[in-house]
Formats: structure tokens, sequence, C-alpha cells
DNA sequence: GTCTATAAGTGGATAGAC
DNA sequence: GTCTATCCACTTATAGAC
């Protein structure tokens, strides 16, 4: 509309600005994790100010707490609607756990859920974060037990490759894929066939 | 020596004092992570000053460097330890497993080396520190692999459940061991009959 | 709706005394 | 071997203009 360089921000509804730095600030804070990311990180990620950022959440701690809210509901929605999909298609224990895990990875493929989520469970000793890691992971828990009809050991089990997946992502071990046999290795054991994922996830950040 | 309140810091051989401060470092590093730490709580922790602290390793940095590299030779020591009993006493391939187990376990009791362990898993972007962690866990994997006969498969669901226990923990899940069935249920799920080791964690914070 | 300027606080690091 | 004092950089948050 003006000069050739116009680099300024576009005047958009709050809504969608809200949106927008949620998404940058799932990201920023999956990858440092909360004490680690500044808001000015955020922002520059967003293409805004840093003082707009807080403004629009108060405060740094609100939103990450914003974050970790919206990648709870998302990872719930996500196994039960996979749910739905197995109980539609009969399918069975072994082929439910499968079927879950495949969701889970693709997950870990969209970006901006799963990293900020275990950067949380990092946080125990912060009364409110960790209060809602807490209350997230049972929630995890149970949905994966009763609804999923795991059981108590395949849920847990379940759970820890998960956790297994989500370390190896926070670590970027799929750096040393090509290059380190054991950790190609490691990786296509903790992802079973859909390891692309996870290199995916690394080249989006370099 | 002098007056009844002598609280000033007694004067102990630099040696002695590193142990001290590495000591405290593993303890706050591994409650709150690396950035999330303050090198004024490090020496609160080891009843120093704060400037002693960052004179004795250079800087923060360097100090939570040397936590790792502690932690990483504590880990690999005790393993290689236990699996030379195990040898000893001819247990087979699922016996060792478990006998690995029990003994990741009394580590986790022991504190201040699975903690910082996690803490460093998370900091794959930073090239100094997320090379130490990729490094330590590609070892972890190989010995369990190769050293304890775990196989790759093995080796991977080991480090899964390990990682779980890690979450469980730096989320202080056992907060809710009592009051909660499903949190005392999955954390006796992940830690099998040496649940006393997680409460015990907790409770040492508090 | 978004920015610039800036206040106020925190934390790592250095200097130098004891 | 250890401290006090202090500097300086960084970061969150606020004020107010556009």
């Amino acid at each position: 509309m003006s000069s050739v360089s116009e680099t300024r921000t576009e005047r958009i509804p709050a809504a969608e600005r809200r949106e927008q730095i949620l998404d940058a600030a799932a990201r920023v804070f999956g990858e440092r994790g909360y004490a680690g990311s500044t808001t000015d990180q955020v922002a520059q990620a967003a293409g805004i100010s840093q003082p707009y950022v807080v403004r629009m959440f108060g405060s740094k701690e609100k939103l990450f707490d914003e974050v970790i809210i919206r990648a709870r509901e998302r990872l719930e929605t996500l196994f039960r609607e996979t749910l739905a999909i197995a109980d539609r298609d009969g399918l069975t224990g072994q082929q439910r756990q499968e079927f879950l895990g495949a969701a889970y990875l693709d997950l870990v493929e969209e970006g901006g859920i799963v990293l900020p989520l275990m950067q949380a469970f990092l946080l125990g000793h912060d009364s409110v974060i960790g209060a809602s890691a807490r209350e997230g992971f049972l929630m995890m828990y149970r949905l994966l037990r009763d609804e999923a009809g795991l059981g108590g050991e395949g849920a847990s089990q379940f759970l820890a490759g998960g956790m297994l997946i989500n370390t190896l992502l926070t670590m970027r071990m799929a750096e040393l894929y090509e290059a380190e046999p054991d950790a190609r290795e490691l990786i296509d054991e903790a992802c079973g066939a859909k390891v692309a994922v996870m290199l995916d996830a690394v080249k989006a950040e370099q």
C-alpha cells in the first residue's frame, strides 16, 4: 500500500493476534522452557513488540499458563477423537495402543503442543503450573487406562514411551540421526515406524 | 571460638568447598532447571556468598556443566558396578533388568544425580550442554543394550521407564500420593516395588 | 490495536578488602 | 579462602502516544 519495504505490523483483530502469540509462545517456551524464554523472544517470533505480548496476557506467567491449558485441551481432544475412530472401527487392545501412539506422533509433528507440556512437567516446584501439570498428567493416565482400555500397566507403559519421545525431542537427539547409528536406532526404537516425524521436528528448528 | 552466634563461614580447603558447592548446585539445578536457578540460590544452599560460587567455577554455566559431568560419571559407575554384581551372581536377562531398575531408584533416593541430568536433557538447544546430554544418553543406551545385554528394545524400554520416573519426580507427582489414588497407582506402576523412594525424594524437598 | 520510551527489579560477574 | 560492595546487562512490566 505504501513503500517497498512495508514491514510494519498490520492491524488485526485482538482474538486473531492472541492466537498468533499463543502459537509463537508455544514454540519458544517448548524450546527453551519457561525460565529460559523471554517475552521478547515470543514477541519476535510473533512479529510484534515485547510490551504488546505482555499487555495482551497480563504477564509472562499468565501467557505460559494459557499455552499449557491450550496444549492440555488439544491433547485430550486428540486422544478422544482417536479413540472414537478406534471404537468405530472396532480395533483391539493392541491396535488401539498403536493407533494412539501414531496420533501422538502426529501431534509431535504438528508442533507447539508436546514440548511446552513437557516443559511444564519440569515445573513441579511452581505451585500454579505444577498443579496444572500434575492434573493434566493424571487426566492422560486415566484416559489411557479407562477410556482407551489399556489398563494400569498399559497406560503407564504408554506414558513411559511418550516421555522417552519427549526427552529425545527436547534433547534434539535427532541431530545425530544421520551421523550416529545408535542415535538412529534409539529413535527408531522409541518411535516405531513413524520416525520421520522426529526428523521434521528437528529440521523445523534449524 | 568467639561470640555465641558464630555463624560465619568456616575456612575450609578449596577442594572440599568445591564438593559442597557441587552438591548444593545439583539440588538447586535439579529442582528449578538451569535457567530457573540463580547462583545466589546455590550459594545459600551451600552456606556461602554468591560471588564465591561464581569465583570458584568461573561462571554459572561452567558450574552446571560440572554438575552434569559428575552426574553422568556417577550414573555410569553405578550401572557398571551393578552389572558386575549381576554377572558375579549369574543373573538372567529379566533379573538383570530388575536389578538395574532397583539401582536406578537407589540413585533417585540418593538425590542430586537424576534430576540435574533430566534438566540437562531439556537443554538440547544449548550447544554445549545439549551435546553433553545427547552423549550421556547414548552412552546409557549402549551400556544397557550391550553390556547389560538388554538388546535395543529392552534398552529403550528401560530408558522409557526411567524417563517416566524422572518426569513424575520433576512434576512432584508424589505430592498427590496420599490424596489421589490414581497418582498412587501411577507411581506404583512406574516404580514397581520400590515406591518409598519417590516419597522420600518429595519429603526431602518440603 | 500497536508502538516507543522507560521505570524498576533481578542476577551474573568483577574488584578489592580482610 | 571468603566476603562486601558494586557494576552492568538483561528482562518484565507500565505509561502514554499514535
